[in-house]
DNA sequence: GGATAGTGGTAACGAGGATTACCCGAATAT
DNA sequence: ATATTCGGGTAATCCTCGTTACCACTATCC
């Protein structure tokens, strides 16, 4: 009858968290070494320590498992973006440029398996997968684009309609990090940050 | 003994070649719908009209199919902007940006299918497709990165390693097609293509 | 025209793996 | 202390699909 039992002084709800954590942490591990599709339910529990049964509990499907980590992943650079621009009411288009970048490769880079994540293997997989990977490039290419209107606003750049240049700009930097996570001997991060300011600026500001 | 037999006044080596050209357009078709991993081998053979065993006949795996798919659209479309390229060597910067860019689209976008197949189906398959992907987004930079150094020779854009850059611009034009294909109601292609030239100029152009 | 060898279809095999039925042990309640 | 219920691990089930052995058919050769 009562809801919540404790085991092992630990109550369910935490512990299923927990156990709901260390699948999402398996997740990130094998999909972006094993990959995706590669990666069984049984992998994910023995990597997570517990038994089939386990995974069951917490997600439908494999997929519902990516699609967790995909959503939080972009979510927390998301708010983590947006709360650092709203931050800064006041300064000027470049500077909020050079620190949307900053956070945002800060957040990615992070860890190169979330980058892989993203970029690679959560590419493809279903069309409910598709479908998310379409909203966030829309919700990135608005944030951009909201960047550079402003920039317009402020006489920084010509008015104009930014929507196909933020999507450009969204896919320069997911190409680049894509092609960063692939390789052994990465580009450092500061070039390829200043890389990324520079052509947003560059398409931002050109004329036409 | 004879290697060569009609049958049906066709001979062997010219009925698997179309045997081969049914299963790489089923390929493209199922690959592009059904999507490349929920596509069996069977649905293959019934959409190129042949039987299970045609299908090995041709290919060991699924995935070897799909790699001569990816290596056929890419190397068609690089060879013929490649050719048209060095037919202009005479041309200004701009001018050959432009065509570069005219004839890119205008094979990947003929064909939107041949787009979802190169930016989404392909994606994270497997390590081999991966390599392939690094290998073809290396030839690509390659490609613009040489138009760049080129238009700064001709002190159309400043001296610099564009190789970041060239990377970025494929990546952009990567993301745009694979927004571009995702929707229903496309962009129109002529604006995509003016788009990514005025990105192009811009970000190889740019000061500093 | 019969013998022979190349071709391709059918159907069965078997592996891999997701899913879940069942059972044991642990924690509370009386 | 014992009954009762919850939680979780094991292992069997079931199904899908890739793969291939075998057979029937057809075209050439003598």
């Amino acid at each position: 009858m009562s809801a919540e039992r404790s085991y092992g002084g630990v109550p369910l709800t935490r512990r299923r968290e927990e156990r709901r954590e260390r699948l999402l942490a398996a997740g990130v591990e094998l999909f972006t070494s094993t990959g995706y599709q590669q990666t069984k339910i049984t992998d994910l529990c023995a990597a997570a320590g517990m038994s089939n049964r386990g995974f069951y509990q917490e997600f439908d499907t494999k997929e519902a498992l990516l699609l967790e980590l995909y959503v939080r992943t972009n979510q927390l650079a998301h708010d983590h973006v947006s709360h650092v621009l709203t931050t800064l009411e006041t300064t000027d288009p470049a500077a909020r440029i050079d620190i949307l970048i900053d956070v945002y490769l800060g957040a990615v880079t992070s860890d190169p398996r979330l980058a892989r994540l993203n970029y690679v293997e959560a590419v493809g997989v279903s069309p409910a997968v598709e479908a998310l990977h379409v909203e966030w490039v829309g919700r990135w290419s608005t944030l951009i684009e909201r960047e550079a209107d402003r920039a317009a606003e402020a006489g920084f750049a010509p008015r104009r309609d930014f929507r196909l240049t933020a999507i450009m700009i969204v896919g320069a930097i997911t190409g680049l990090l894509r092609e960063w996570q692939n390789h052994a001997a990465r580009y450092p991060t500061p070039e390829i940050a200043a890389e990324a300011k520079a052509l947003i600026l560059a398409s931002i500001t050109r004329q036409v």
